[in-house]
Formats: C-alpha cells, sequence, structure tokens
DNA sequence: GGCTTTATAGAA
DNA sequence: TCTATAAAGCCG
C-alpha cells in the first residue's frame, strides 16, 4: 500500500492533541461545503490537494485536503457552514499515494459548483472518479544472471531461453513464449542462477510528441492565423480567441500549431471535442503531426486505461489530452493552452448530474489556470459572436478553403412545387440530382436528423397516437427492431398487431419519415447503389464510426444515409451531393435556440460536400422555402443571419444579451407538480432586471414517469443569478417524491 | 451517498 | 401493540 497510516487507530483514542492542525477536507459527496478534521501529528502534515482517508459515520471515504478559504466571490457562492468544535473533529486516517490535485483545479471545482449551484463534492467527484491510491507497479522480469552457463547442465530448452534474453529485462511469460517452452523452464534457470530478477521499469503510457515532428504547408492566409495563436500560447496568460474558419479551411491544422508551440514549452494541451466519436479520426491526424498518440478521454473508457490516463495526467506525462467535456477535471499540473473544437456544438452541454457547458467552462478553467483558449467552429455560437463583439474574444478568420476547394452550391426544392409521390419523402428533383451523382461515380449524402422508421404511429380508424406512458413523446417505430421506442426514456413497446385503442386490425400506419425509411425508400430508386447509414444507434462505437467514415473515402459506399452524426467534421472527398430531406425540422417547437441550431447543422451538412476537388451541392426539401433561415442557407451567409438572430434576441435579454437560468419541478402527479410550481411561482423575487416566466409545463410535461413544470428567470447580463436563486428557494420546502433541479443557461427547452 | 433514526400505516 | 417500510436527518 503506498499510504502513510497511523498505527492502528492508537492515535486516534489518545486524541486530544493539540499538535493537530484543523484541516478542510471536501468528500465527493452532496454535502454543502468541505467538512473540518484534524490533521496528522507534525513532522507528517498534508496540503490542499492531497488525496486522504478519513471516517465519515462508521463508513471511510477517500476525500481531498481543501483549502482553508474559498476564493469564490462572496455573493457568489454559498454560504459557508458554522465550523464544529475542536473536539468534535476526527483525525484524517491516510495519506493516499496520488498525485495532488492542482490549485487551480481546485479553485475550478469550487467556481463550477457555485456557478451551477451544485455541491462542490459532487464536482470533486468527477475530478477524482478514474484516480486510484496505487501507483502502477513495477512488473518483474529476467535478465542474464551471474552463474556461469559452462557450470551447469543446458538442455535444448533452457539454451532457447537463454537466448531469447536481451539487454532489457523480460517477463516469465514473454520468454517462454518467445522460446516456445514452458514457465517452468525459466524457472528453472532462476534457481541454478542463470538468469535474476530485475525490476521492469513501469514503461511511460504516453509516447513523447514531437512538436516539429511534420509540420504542414500552411497557406498565408492559415500562417498568419497560426502565428497569431502562437502568440497567444507564448504570452503565458489567459486570453480568448474565436477562431472562426469555414467548413474545409484547415482549422485544425492550424491550431495544432498553437498546440506544437504549447508542447515546446513543455506544458500541457487540453482539447475538447463534442463528441467522442470524432476523436478517432482527431487522433490520427494529431499522430501524423506530432509523430505519436495524444491522451484520448471520455467517459466510456475502460477502468484501466482511466485510472492510467488520469495518473499520466497528473504526473505531467501525458502532454496533450483530446477529450469530451469531462476531461475538464483532469489534474493538468502544468496546462499552457485550451482548444474546444466545436464549440457551436449543443453536446457540450451537460444535461444531467451536473448541469454545465463544456465550452463556456472551457473559458472559465482556462481564466483559472491564466492560460490561452482558442474556440474553434467553422459556425460560430451566437455567444461566441457576442463575446468578439463585446471584446472580450479576438477574433481570428480562415475564408478560404484549403487547397481550393470552393464552398458548395445551396438550392431549395420547394416541396409545394415539387412535392414526391403520395407516402414518399424525396422530391423528383432530389432523386434526379442523386441519379446525376451515381451516373458521374460521385457519392451523394441524405441527410435527416432522425432515427427510426417513422416518429408517430397513428390509427387510421379512430385516430389513436402511440404515445410513451412515462413521456410526453410520441413513440418512434423501429421497424427493423419491429417496436415502438421512446427516445426520451428508452421505453420500448413490440409493434401492436392492432389498435391498442379501438382494436381495429391492420389500421395502424406510419407517419412521417425517419432514416429507416428513407433508407427503404432509397432501395426502391436505387436499386444498385451501395448504401451505408450513419446513426448513433447502427455505429455502436467509436470504431464503427471510424470503420464507417474509412469505408465512405475508400469509395466503397455509393449512398450514406445519416443523422446528425454525419454533420460532425468529417472529411469525405468524394461526396458532391447532399440532400436535406427535412430543413423545416428544427424550426418551431419554441426553442430559444431552434433556428441557429438548425442553420450550424445544415450548414455543417453542406460543408461535408465537395471537400476535394469536385464541387460540391447541396439540396434543400422545404416546405417554407421563405423563411429567413432557408434564405440564409442559400445565400451561404452565415453572419447575416447570425445578425438577423442576435437582433431578435438583444430587444427581451434573451441570451447572450442576457441571463437564463431554468427551474425545473418534477413531481409523480400533475397536480403536485402544479402545486409546488405554482408555490414557487408565488414566492418569486421582484427585482429590477429580473424577470420570471411560468410556472409553465415543461416541453416535456412528462418525462420519465414524472411530471415536470417550468420556470424560467431572465436577468439582464450584469445580473447574477446564482444568488437570487439561492435566496429564492432557500426557505422551500419540498415533500418526497417532488425536485427543484436547476438547469443555469439551459440550451435544450425538452 | 449511505447509514441511522424517526414517522406512519397496516395487520394481529 | 407490534412490525414492515418509507422518509428524514445526519455525517466533521
Amino acid at each position: 500500500m503506498a499510504s502513510m497510516t497511523l498505527d492502528d487507530g492508537a492515535a486516534e483514542r489518545e486524541s486530544p492533541d493539540a499538535a493537530r492542525p484543523r484541516l478542510s477536507v471536501l468528500l465527493p459527496l452532496p454535502f454543502p461545503g468541505p467538512l473540518d478534521y484534524l490533521g496528522f501529528l507534525p513532522p507528517d502534515t498534508v496540503e490542499p490537494g492531497d488525496l486522504v482517508t478519513v471516517p465519515l459515520g462508521r463508513r471511510e471515504e477517500i476525500g481531498c485536503v481543501w483549502d482553508a478559504t474559498s476564493t469564490v466571490p462572496a455573493d457568489f457562492a454559498p454560504e459557508p457552514s458554522q465550523p464544529i468544535e475542536r473536539r468534535r473533529l476526527r483525525p484524517v486516517r491516510a495519506l493516499l499515494g496520488t498525485p495532488r490535485i492542482p490549485e487551480t483545479l481546485r479553485r475550478f471545482i469550487d467556481w463550477l459548483a457555485a456557478y451551477t449551484l451544485t455541491p462542490p463534492g459532487l464536482v470533486l467527484a468527477m475530478a477524482i472518479r478514474a484516480c486510484s491510491a496505487e501507483p502502477p507497479r513495477p512488473a518483474l522480469g529476467w535478465v542474464r544472471g551471474n552463474a556461469d552457463p559452462t557450470e551447469v547442465r543446458l538442455t535444448p530448452a533452457r539454451r532457447k531461453v537463454l537466448d531469447a534474453l536481451g539487454n532489457a529485462p523480460r517477463t516469465t511469460a514473454e520468454l517462454a513464449t518467445i522460446a516456445d517452452v514452458g514457465p517452468s523452464v525459466v524457472r528453472g534457470l532462476a534457481n541454478v542462477g542463470l538468469i535474476r530478477e530485475m525490476v521492469i521499469p513501469v514503461a511511460a503510457p504516453f509516447a513523447a510528441l514531437d512538436p516539429d515532428f511534420r509540420p504542414p504547408v500552411l497557406s498565408d492566409e492559415q500562417a498568419i492565423v497560426a502565428q497569431a495563436l502562437s502568440e497567444a500560447v507564448d504570452a503565458r496568460r489567459y486570453s480568448a480567441t474565436l477562431l472562426e474558419g469555414v467548413t474545409g479551411s484547415g482549422k485544425t491544422e492550424v491550431y495544432l500549431e498553437a498546440v506544437a508551440q504549447a508542447l515546446r514549452q513543455g506544458r500541457q494541451v487540453l482539447v475538447l471535442l463534442p463528441e467522442i466519436a470524432l476523436s478517432a479520426q482527431w487522433t490520427d491526424r494529431f499522430a501524423r503531426r506530432f509523430g505519436a498518440q495524444a491522451a484520448v478521454w471520455h467517459s466510456d473508457l475502460g477502468a484501466k486505461r482511466r485510472r492510467m490516463t488520469w495518473r499520466a495526467v497528473a504526473e505531467g506525462q501525458a502532454r496533450v489530452v483530446v477529450g469530451a467535456r469531462s476531461a475538464l477535471f483532469l489534474p493538468f499540473p502544468d496546462l499552457g493552452l485550451i482548444v474546444v473544437d466545436e464549440e457551436h456544438d449543443t453536446a457540450f452541454k451537460q444535461e444531467d448530474g451536473v448541469t454545465y457547458h463544456g465550452r463556456d467552462m472551457a473559458v472559465l478553467r482556462a481564466r483559472i489556470a491564466d492560460v490561452p483558449v482558442v474556440l474553434v467552429s467553422a459556425t460560430p455560437s451566437l455567444e461566441s459572436l457576442a463575446n468578439v463583439e463585446a471584446g472580450r474574444y479576438a477574433h481570428l478568420t480562415l475564408a478560404a478553403r484549403h487547397g481550393g476547394a470552393v464552398l458548395p452550391e445551396v438550392g431549395l426544392i420547394d416541396m409545394r412545387a415539387h412535392p414526391p409521390e403520395r407516402g414518399l419523402f424525396l422530391s423528383p428533383v432530389l432523386t434526379e440530382a442523386i441519379n446525376e451523382s451515381f451516373a458521374r461515380q460521385e457519392q451523394a449524402m441524405l441527410f435527416l436528423n432522425r432515427r427510426g422508421y417513422a416518429p408517430l404511429t397513428l390509427c387510421r380508424a379512430c385516430g389513436f397516437r402511440m404515445e410513451c406512458p412515462n413521456c410526453s413523446a410520441w413513440l418512434v417505430e423501429h421497424r427493423a427492431r419491429r417496436e415502438l421506442a421512446c427516445h426520451h426514456c428508452g421505453h420500448t413497446d413490440p409493434l401492436p398487431p392492432t389498435c391498442p385503442n379501438c382494436q381495429a386490425e391492420g389500421s395502424l400506419v406510419p407517419i412521417g419519415p425517419g432514416i429507416e425509411r428513407i433508407l427503404e425508400e432509397s432501395r426502391a430508386l436505387f436499386p444498385d447503389a451501395r448504401i451505408l447509414v450513419m446513426a448513433s444507434d447502427t455505429l455502436g462505437s467509436p470504431q464503427a464510426t471510424a470503420d464507417a467514415v474509412r469505408r465512405i473515402a475508400a469509395r466503397e459506399v455509393d449512398l450514406i444515409i445519416g443523422t446528425q452524426i454525419v454533420a460532425k467534421g468529417w472529411h469525405f472527398p468524394h461526396l458532391t451531393l447532399v440532400g436535406v430531406v427535412d430543413a423545416d425540422l428544427g424550426l418551431g417547437g419554441g426553442d430559444l435556440r431552434a433556428a441557429e441550431r438548425t442553420v450550424q447543422l445544415l450548414h455543417q451538412v453542406a460543408g461535408r460536400a465537395g471537400r476535394a476537388e469536385a464541387p460540391g451541392r447541396v439540396l434543400l426539401q422545404s416546405y417554407v422555402s421563405e423563411h429567413p433561415v432557408m434564405q440564409a442557407l442559400v445565400s451561404n451567409d452565415y453572419r447575416a443571419f447570425m445578425e438577423q438572430e442576435a437582433n431578435q434576441r438583444r430587444p427581451g435579454f434573451w441570451p447572450p444579451y442576457g441571463r437564463l437560468a431554468a427551474l425545473i419541478v418534477s413531481a409523480a402527479t400533475a397536480e403536485a407538480a402544479d402545486a409546488l410550481a405554482r408555490t414557487i411561482g408565488e414566492h418569486a423575487p421582484h427585482l429590477p432586471g429580473v424577470q420570471i416566466l411560468g410556472p409553465a409545463p415543461a416541453p416535456l410535461a412528462m418525462l420519465r414517469g414524472r411530471h415536470r413544470r417550468r420556470l424560467l428567470l431572465r436577468t439582464r447580463r450584469n445580473v447574477a443569478v446564482q444568488p437570487i436563486l439561492r435566496q429564492w428557494l432557500a426557505g422551500l420546502r419540498t415533500a418526497s417524491q417532488e425536485r427543484v433541479d436547476i438547469d443555469i443557461d439551459p440550451v435544450s427547452f425538452l
């Protein structure tokens, strides 16, 4: 055990010892703050950031020694709890042999907890979940011993083992395999002293990165931007930069130059991606540039690899980490740069448990660590554009597509003028364009952001709709699996043979398209095409995704049918036509950012087309072709659309021109939810620059069997929502089964 | 989060 | 009155 223990509790019994210091220890549990313990007797000491085991009730917990005074501004932080009498303190049990949690991470945890109104312990839990008390155990191997081989009987088997020995020690299993003998032969050699045991030094888990391994050839424009980013890294202090580059402009290559600069300084780099599915393609690219792999971090890493990576980061051995938002909580001792790629992506928002926005928290982390942060996107969020406008972020742009590729031409198909055949979803205009692509030996893609076969199943006889029993949502037919599934709670039912309401036979009809249905239609329309479906539920693993991408790049596929997973930053060189089956999807629905998201998504999809030699073309099927979103897409003028979007939000102080917090009230019954929401509404604060909207049924009024109501708190940008919320809810008593969840800066309104 | 204490309803 | 179970309270 790599721990220092007070000898068997004796010290604990003789405890009242004035020499022991009082220590704050944060536990990974939902306490309002750290708990106090007695530290070790001098000369043994612990420092903030040390991980220790402490008694809690009759259990033992791992905790982190915390700073005595909070670093969060007082109006922001929760009130500190009263310190308890010294005689009631219990002593810390043991110091774990883990690297320290760096000060910048501790401050980040405190800030994030205060900002999101989460108990700090639950944030700490995310940071230490992957730590292991045990340092990696060095293995034992064999090297040549001192005994004289001529004095010992050498069997052929023993001879082979001796031949297999090199200068570096090898384990018993390795030797046995190489020499093709049993392990007992190796042991026998050890007994006669011909080989001796030696500790195999633990190999560094991540190979060294060479910042100058294979520098890219940059265009003038790229070189200027790369230079600006490198200078930000050289400044060694906080700065925020929005890197806006059209799809295919080589943004990654450019920001990798900033990564190289941080590596030359010997510092660490964190690169955040919205989805782990993207990491395979990214890491290949990274390895080509730096000659070795980056450390990958995401939530479904295996336990062993996770612990290994955590330690390598904490020891500074892993120099570049690419990961999902949870990588923000890694214990970087010497961070030099943070990059947030695809910064507009809403996948950065964590919706359950601790709710936080990965992009915004990356900026916070950078500010606390006093390092530069670079936000990268072809379609920046309005938040980031507003920060540029307000002078908080620097702005760098890449306007030209790399290697001379031109932006795709975007055309609208007015579905009212060119309707598909009855019961089908592809307009003749689109199918003709696809056939033309095939004739030119080029790839085509159909994009529809809806999984399954049909989003609604309706009884033609009585009008009954198949709905989820736990959520106010339609059940989506998945024909391949012969079931109806709820995409919100995971509830599934087998496809019923008769209407559950009127028992009519054969009356249930699928309404509307999902990608399975588009696949069916495509198979009938293009019988000779090789079709590949890309959806999160058909591509189970990152490997499967990487394989699909490889097959597309290798021209093993003619037609790609996909959901929003295809809109990520893939490189499909032979794709020249993208058909958007339902461009109107995502408009409406009362979501604040619906239009913005639709434009971003469709713009990204459009960016898939024509990235190499052949020019690309995008066709949007729409029933509202005069809508500003559609017009923005046709004119390919993203900035014009965003300006219009800004003008819509500014007067009402909607984000990013104001702040928003959602209170989600949930209870077992609709009545209880209504009553609680009403009570909370009645106690709403009346403050200047603060508005309360609601209560209203939450967009999914019922989710996972719980009835939900929502209140929105909207403030001016200069008003912090946290103290208001804290005060508002302080006196609130909630009964069992009742909950109030707070979502600061909500993104999803579902 | 998990363990202990306390409240509450149902059955003898 | 006893007991099974659920909810509330506390942990330093």
